[in-house]
DNA sequence: TATTGTTATACTCTATAACTATA
DNA sequence: TATAGTTATAGAGTATAACAATA
């Protein structure tokens, strides 16, 4: 209770306010460009994770921040529509690897295009501008 | 599909995805504020708009974009743990108008501050930094 | 014994459609 | 007739607990 108990700074409460505005805003427009696919968000998430790299299905919920149970429904709907599919683990034959098939790389990779809308905004501000906010966003992530 | 086939400028596919990282872990530690109130995501949502202004059900949906008939669960929830009420609209009799206890106004403080997260990644930015930060992202909502 | 994925269960959120009471 | 809120329903996400197969 006590380590964040800071007075208020209206600067950065300010822009706690806002990136909150950016949060709702990338929120809402995600679904609706996972619900133009068929897709729910997490079903989405899934199948992003999964065009990057075909992960154990323990790896997925690690991510997701859910549990492994999950999971299990998430992929199921994600093959019956055929963009994933599950593959034995070589080294461990309990695992399952959840893997895109080509059509699941596809839609993937069409959600990312219209994903673009988070562009939309960006496209207001300069290169440098862009810069700086990557640079700011980079150390508020902790990213080196 | 052609109006954004922009050829993915790196930059600006970059600051994109810093920002998805960004929206990730602004929702997790959301979700788990609100977890440690024993509210969910959603009750959160609707307990902040409220604690701001009383409102009728039909326009909590609208401000949460999703159906009205969603609100009414949500408000029943939240008014069977004594943190909201129903009151009755003066000029509409139709109208249900949801409102905050005294508790949950507190309820609701607690959670603005335990959301102070938010805060904690922004304290590595300098004053400046902070205030490029806010331009920056006003500007990107489109906010004047 | 411990771990992986799954199943079973219960709760919540969500959209849709039909209902009621007002307007 | 149109609108506000509700109810009923079904699908999906979520956590928890218990299970089979494998380590």
């Amino acid at each position: 209770m006590t380590p964040s108990a800071r007075p208020p700074d209206p600067l950065t409460f300010e822009v706690v306010e806002l990136i909150g505005a950016v949060v709702n805003r990338y929120r809402e427009e995600y679904e609706e460009a996972a619900g133009k696919h068929g897709l729910t968000g997490a079903q989405a998430r899934v199948l992003r994770l999964l065009s990057i790299e075909a992960a154990p299905m323990r790896r997925i919920a690690r991510k997701l921040h859910c549990e492994p149970s999950n999971i299990t429904g998430i992929v199921d709907r994600l093959e019956a529509r055929g963009l994933v599919e599950r593959r034995p683990d070589a080294g461990d034959r309990r695992v399952k690897l959840a893997a895109v098939t080509d059509e699941g790389r596809e839609v993937a990779s069409q959600l990312r295009e219209s994903l673009d809308f988070a562009r939309e905004p960006l496209s207001d501000l300069s290169v440098e501008e862009r810069t700086v906010l990557r640079d700011l966003l980079r150390r508020m992530l902790g990213v080196d």
